[in-house]
DNA sequence: TGCGATTTGTCCGTATGTATT
DNA sequence: TAATACATACGGACAAATCGC
């Protein structure tokens, strides 16, 4: 019997999304130094496809790497938090600049349509359903605005983003108070003027570092 | 005579900057397919680092790459450069929201020091130069406003603008259409409001759009 | 449509320079 | 300072997927 392993995606892809998703479930922790040799042994690869997984996380920023220097897991910081939040906070504002006079009644619909999976997520407690809901949420406009360079930086965010959300869910659970700050949002989003959501975003965006700040350390 | 090379920094790290100036430069013509086989044999190099080079400069959107199809040099296209400029429009904006509290009279002069270069290499008609001197002209506001991601984000466009800025000197020499756009651009930095710098941040980019669009086919 | 040639993806063994102890 | 661990790099080899005829 021939084990003819399948592979739809090449190995180094399939180590980066590995190493990504145990990066943000924090069961390689902030800070952690890590050697090509052990995880190629442990993940049982060579170091070539290893080495490719490696420099792709340390583009997204979740791996901090230095020429013959130690690989270490990017630590979180108040500071990058800070950052995270106000260039979310431009980018999403521009990105409802370019996405407002595309909106059709179906685009609002599958808005709501994710709204509703978040909120079930959030009642069953499903912390990772969570996440990625509210990563999808956000993801709507950003498909919307139509501006292929836009979804690439929001999305190379995606990860660090999911890192902090994640940090502060194994702390806190799920927290009730975004929901209402989402339910504001879906309706300006649909049914208000640019502005408002424009200024909504602002708002929105420092609730939810306020949500997370305190769980994160002071020093780096 | 024995040839000692040195080494100061990694070869795929020296590979990658070779070949980003190879296709700034327009000496890898955009669309152009690469193997990597080739490259290796044309550059002396194994393909171990050359793979890495080849990723970071997809990562930066100079090469295009999918799982075994040929790897291309990225096209160009009027689509692009409009979401370059339009994003670099949101991005410096929020930049000089950033540093406006934290401008001193030594970050002035600095800004004034670069605008002078950058005078200079255009009345030389130094093409290389130029395009540098634009480049650290606006890289100012950036580094002022102490924000890691930021910055980040901005260099990671650098060489795109990068390109489209050299194709259309290669074509049309150095405009002075410019200068008087930048000395607007200097005087509000320096000595103007917030919203006034913001609003001609959005002209200034449009200026710099209009003067490079037609060097820019239609088509894809 | 198939089939060979080309190219990418992967692995191994080894060598060398750098960092760390 | 010396010794060890590690990152970087080379070359060959083969498998897997794509491309061209």
């Amino acid at each position: 019997m021939p084990v003819t392993e399948i592979r739809q995606l090449p190995l180094s892809e399939q180590i980066r999304d590995m190493l990504r998703d145990r990066i943000i479930e924090g069961d390689l922790q902030p800070g952690e130094k890590l050697t090509e040799t052990d995880l190629s042994r442990k993940l049982n690869v060579s170091r070539g496809p290893l080495r490719e997984a490696i420099m792709q996380l340390t583009e997204e920023g979740l791996l901090v790497k230095a020429p013959y220097k130690a690989l270490r897991v990017r630590s979180v910081s108040r500071k990058e938090l800070r950052e995270l939040y106000s260039i979310r906070t431009a980018l999403e504002r521009f990105a409802f600049e370019q996405a407002w006079e595309k909106r059709t009644e179906a685009d609002n619909e599958e808005l709501r349509a994710r709204f509703a999976r978040l909120e079930d997520a959030r009642n069953r407690r499903d912390l990772t359903a969570s996440v990625e809901g509210e990563i999808a949420f956000h993801n709507w406009v950003y498909e919307l605005s139509d501006h292929g360079l836009l979804l690439a930086q929001w999305q190379k965010l995606i990860p660090r983003v999911q890192i902090y959300m994640s940090l502060h869910q194994r702390l806190h659970g799920v927290s009730g108070v975004f929901m209402t700050a989402n339910a504001e949002y879906l309706k300006l989003a649909t049914s208000g003027t640019l502005d408002h959501i424009c200024n909504h975003i602002s708002q929105h965006m420092q609730a939810g570092l306020d949500e997370v700040y305190a769980s994160i350390p002071h020093e780096e």
